[in-house]
DNA sequence: CGGTATCCAATCTGATACTG
DNA sequence: CAGTATCAGATTGGATACCG
């Protein structure tokens, strides 16, 4: 430890950003709703038949919380039968080439570091083509 | 929703890389811990002073999980008294560019998006000079 | 179809005291 | 100084049934 490349002199770990950021996306299904929505909106009965194991009472609580977050965005559209859609925020957009980012690097772990066999190309897969 | 740009038919959320590598920082002093050994070795001793609130009993927890998941190394020097260093691991430095781009993109969602004043500059702050 | 209420089990963390 | 054991409280997510 010769030169220090963080100031941590007053950091706690309540005033942390990158801790207040990471809490947003705390929650079991919130990662794989932001990957969805990084397709396009989607209606959350859609949502609940991709998202396999999810139930509708978690879905709805985990988009309301990524929608009181400014991450997601809720549409309510007055046709009969009324229709509902979620979409990303213009900051959930922001947060792409950072799912990218962790994305890569986790794959790098659990081929390289902490080898999960279980962990195959299919999953959370970003399209390269 | 035209052109998909992510594959998540078979994702489950179980076999997903970002939120397997997410939740190995998940755990309420691994970020700030990661950040204080980004300036480099630290003795556990420091790191209790350092980090303000953490009980050794959590911080001793915590540095066990990281230094089992493979992020964060041990080293044991055989002096009298015994000396022991927590360093981060080759991987553990991968993490850098996420943790910068985190703490960047976290400070804007608590600036831009959902401001909340008590965030300073002071925080979690790199150096930039 | 979309959302909610209640109950419950598992997990995480803080407090405290103790070991080497 | 470094690490552990035990207990209690809070939070999280799952199961199920119900409302508009």
């Amino acid at each position: 430890m010769t030169t220090p490349k963080y100031e941590l002199a007053g950091a706690t770990n309540e005033t942390c950003p990158t801790r207040h950021l990471l809490s947003r996306l705390d929650g079991k299904w919130k990662i794989l709703i932001l990957y969805h929505l990084l397709n396009g909106e989607h209606r959350p009965g859609q949502l609940e038949r991709l998202i396999e194991g999810v139930t509708r009472q978690v879905l709805t609580q985990q988009l309301k919380e990524l929608e009181g977050d400014g991450l997601v965005e809720k549409a309510i559209f007055a046709e009969m039968p009324p229709r509902v859609e979620y979409r990303l925020s213009a900051f959930g957009q922001r947060l792409e080439p950072i799912l990218d980012q962790l994305y890569d690097v986790g794959r790098y772990y659990v081929r390289h570091v902490r080898p999960r066999p279980d962990f195959t190309d299919a999953d959370c897969r970003k399209l390269v083509g």
